[in-house]
DNA sequence: CGGGGGCTTGAGGCCACTCAACGATAGTGG
DNA sequence: CCACTATCGTTGAGTGGCCTCAAGCCCCCG
């Protein structure tokens, strides 16, 4: 999470920031390590579940959602993620999440056998990546307490503040994913967040912005953190 | 998640199974290292949320309860720690969770500071770490699924098919932690588990043994996980 | 024997889900 | 340029699964 990197200063060894480029990460470009960009279209998948892991990726543009899915069609999204971040990391030889362009996507692959190469003999390489896997450590451990024990305007709330963190442009939030997405990373219906936003606007805590319904501003940032974390 | 453990070959280096001790972890036991054993009991907490984390642990006997709390009260548990897990590792200086101790139990804590010290030094403490951190992580994301998207009885058996990995004795599952703990570690309320159980009970899948009902065993497998992953 | 904690079970209520209708927008082709 | 269509979002009505509240049982223990 983009609100902890200040915490990561343990793991790292005189980067001053968050790994933001492979180069950061210990990869320098050699034969075989870094495609060019590639591209996605939005809805694109850029790998499947139970699928070889042939890469790992770092976004360039655009957003990808990060999901599993039960038999029954059922899907939760783990995590979403936005230029600069790191993903497709596996412990194993295969994936155990889908990744999906949101919209139009650039991204970074690296073959997973460099990488991996890399990460036996380079320590540098080695703390970056404990850096990256704890923040997604951090991400999910907080995101069970939302799954688990928040009711609807509460994930709501969460989702937009966590969000206002990385996507604020000019005070406005891009939210580029559908309802949908958002429903299925909160854990409840699209319909329900629909409600949940509704009722938020109609009580002044955010507003909408141009016509798609995925531009929202935070009108009342201390009162949205309320709902968030309720007394 | 033990069922994961083959997969972490990747990061291994030499040592053929999973950390089972703070030898194998990098530690060697020179002065102000490894405390010795320290005994807490049954509902003795360990450490707290946002207090300073001075120790990481591993424990020897027993079993500990992590988790985060809102500020009325709703307790999500994050994970139960058995003997030979390792827990209380922070990025911060301060604990994110608070760790209890189940029924009575015996623990080796390390200082943090000669921890990290090691992690700065040693290669293999470096990946034993990150092994250990990506087993939390793949747990936490398999139950992100689980508390946004399943249903009560499919989070009962998946529980027990999870606690079966690990706790069996001579096919009986010794659960050790009370109905509200199961509750708060799958997103509901002790009622609702007890009915699940009772359901499950009925139906011939899982018996109970003894008095207090936290001894279980699975009587039908297949059926059990048929509720854990439904067609 | 009395008290307390943990577990089960029942009755009733509520929040979120399901199903449905409708409006708005963007893209397409005639 | 304008139907036509598909997609997305909102809103309403009704349902249902889980929660809340409560009672009662069992076991442990002083």
């Amino acid at each position: 999470m983009v609100r902890n990197r200040a915490n990561f200063e343990h793991f790292t060894d005189g980067l001053t920031s968050y790994p933001n480029s492979w180069s950061d990460f210990g990869i320098t470009g050699g034969p075989n390590s870094v495609s060019g960009p590639t591209s996605y279209n939005k809805g694109d998948e850029i790998y499947g579940e139970k699928k070889p892991a042939e890469y790992v990726y770092e976004i360039a543009t655009g957003a990808v959602r990060q999901f599993q899915c039960l038999s029954d069609g059922r899907r939760q999204i783990s995590a979403f993620h936005l230029p600069g971040d790191f993903f497709g990391f596996e412990s194993g030889d295969l994936h155990r999440f889908t990744a999906e362009a949101i919209v139009d996507t650039t991204v970074h692959p690296i073959r997973r056998e460099t990488f991996l190469e890399a990460v036996e003999t380079d320590g540098r390489m080695l703390r970056n990546l404990i850096r990256t896997t704890t923040s997604h450590l951090q991400h999910a451990e907080d995101h069970l307490l939302l799954l688990g024990r928040k009711i609807a305007v509460e994930r709501v709330a969460a989702f937009l503040l966590e969000k206002d963190a990385r996507l604020t442009k000019a005070g406005v939030l891009s939210l580029l994913m559908s309802r949908r997405d958002i429903a299925d990373y909160l854990g409840m219906t699209l319909e329900t967040v629909s409600r949940a936003l509704s009722q938020l606007n109609k009580i002044g805590v955010v507003g909408f912005i141009g016509k798609n319904q995925r531009e929202i501003v935070i009108l009342d940032r201390e009162r949205l953190a309320s709902f968030d974390q309720p007394d």
